[in-house]
DNA sequence: TAATAAAATTAAGCTAGCTTAACTAATAAG
DNA sequence: CTTATTAGTTAAGCTAGCTTAATTTTATTA
């Protein structure tokens, strides 16, 4: 069919032009926040997961434990994250997000969504229809592929 | 209708996911190359855009002009750029992805293609041509606000 | 041709982020 | 109760990445 594309094309095409915008905007939004890549790390893995400890975001960011401790310590002292004893184990600091890093957080998320509401905002109501039903699909086999490798 | 979701809850729906898998995805990348953030936003500037100078690259990464040139100075030691003189001009140093380089950016690309397969790879014919059809909407609709863009 | 401008580099000095090693405090095990 | 283990911090030292200031080389202009 002339029209029809290969699923493998679009896919491409797509995923290419949306990661060149997204590591555009996020390069953008870690100069203007004046946070490294660490430190935004960081406030993400706490956005995505539980509030945890120390050790946990080192594990996840693959460095070692005083690494973890003093990116803490500055992004505490940056009014980005708290640092509470776990009162069932007092040996364990609970990092959170304070107020201000879920603001920030939110924001950046929120610039990525004003672009893809500006991709579809001049779109008829067909091709609206098409785009929710693929993305919701997308969506779906997603979560259930990460639902599956957190098994295995 | 109970089954239809509106646009903006798909949108932000399918930008988490894509998103939340993609900044995992660039942070093992990075890990796994040993680039940092500045060095591999070079490689990516020279795989978008083409060959280009010192000042141009420092510009575009928002940092001063001795900052690019060390950045560089790093990468050509590493083996992943080349700098020449420009024929035309020779206070210009032309600034170009090796063919190591080229292949690491590749590799990085496939990476995230290879995702998008594996979430598509199971889906109905049906579901596949809703994809298709949408994701080129979109992907026409990123281009057509980007060319926009360089006129404004 | 002499003065000026432009492109890139070098030098000096700072901070962030990382390492390993040593340390403190709290819990668990014997 | 004493010993070991666990969670986190502190200390010392290194490199990357950034800055401003000074320098070099090439091109432009008066």
């Amino acid at each position: 069919m002339e029209n029809s594309q290969s699923l493998d094309q679009v896919l491409r095409a797509w995923a290419e032009v949306f990661m060149h915008r997204s590591m555009h905007d996020f390069w953008h939004f870690m100069k203007h926040s004046g946070l490294s890549m660490s430190q935004l790390s960081v406030l993400l893995r706490l956005h995505y997961h539980h509030a945890c400890g120390v050790s946990e975001i080192g594990e996840h960011l693959g460095v070692t434990n005083p690494a973890a401790s003093q990116l803490i310590d500055r992004l505490v002292n940056l009014g980005l994250l708290e640092r509470n004893e776990d009162p069932s184990d007092r040996r364990i600091k609970n990092i959170s997000l304070t107020p201000r890093a879920i603001a920030l957080v939110q924001e950046g998320i929120a610039a990525r969504q004003r672009w893809l509401q500006a991709l579809t905002a001049a779109l008829s109501a067909e091709e609206q229809a098409a785009i929710i039903q693929a993305l919701t699909t997308l969506t779906e086999a997603a979560h259930s592929l990460e639902a599956q490798s957190i098994t295995s």
